[in-house]
DNA sequence: TTAAATTTGTCAAAAATTGACAAGTAAAAT
DNA sequence: ATTTTACTTGTCAATTTTTGACAAATTTAA
């Protein structure tokens, strides 16, 4: 899966034969701002990736992956990140879960 | 560097021997809101990595590496997400690039 | 114990996002 | 061909989020 998030919806619903509007419904979302986030002129919120996940029966956890990797990107391509931003993040990923776990210790 | 943003301008600040109220003035900022963004209570915004480079004479590539790293860091820390994610991310990068590239040849 | 440095709370102003609708174009069905 | 359906685009007020600013603690160190 290489396309961006909008992509995805849009091939996903085309896919199972809907409409904008049929989908924009049971996301509960107006079928013109849908287009808009198919297209990439509109950030999908993030409130409505339960609703996408049980409109497709989606895994939940593979479509976070799907939704934040593509925020991700995003400000990586406007921005201009190195590569290296992606290894950083994934060693504070690591710190700040190593520093909860510690906090829990301490506070039970 | 597995610090978060916060704690690394901290410690920049106090390797220098300023205080807060000195940087901030630096960043063009309040120097109790400085305090919040080295204690992780609140986002330093993007529009002052130029100035934070400066004052340290840091290069603008590595601080927005650290940057957003930690940005993306504590999205997937919040949000519980996989390690995958880091990896569709850089797919999608690499796709992004590629579309892009083709439209500047076409445009051309 | 006084002064400087830092932290925390609050809130209005500014900025960004969202929901909604109107008006357009494109595709298809009749 | 023309009517209907699907999709796209533009706009804007309402909501939500972020920011700047200041007052009032609390902590640290002279």
């Amino acid at each position: 899966m290489k396309a961006t998030f909008g992509e995805y919806i849009r091939q996903l619903r085309t896919d199972k034969g809907l409409t904008l509007t049929q989908l924009a419904s049971q996301l509960d979302l107006d079928s013109a701002n849908l287009s808009k986030i198919e297209n990439g002129k509109r950030d999908f919120d993030e409130k409505r990736l339960d609703k996408l996940s049980i409109a497709f029966t989606l895994d939940i956890d593979e479509l976070k992956t799907e939704y934040f990797g593509d925020q991700f990107a995003k400000k990586m391509y406007q921005y201009n990140c190195s590569p290296e931003t992606l290894i950083v993040a994934e060693e504070k990923v690591n710190y700040l879960k190593s520093i909860n776990v510690k906090q829990v210790k301490i506070d039970f």
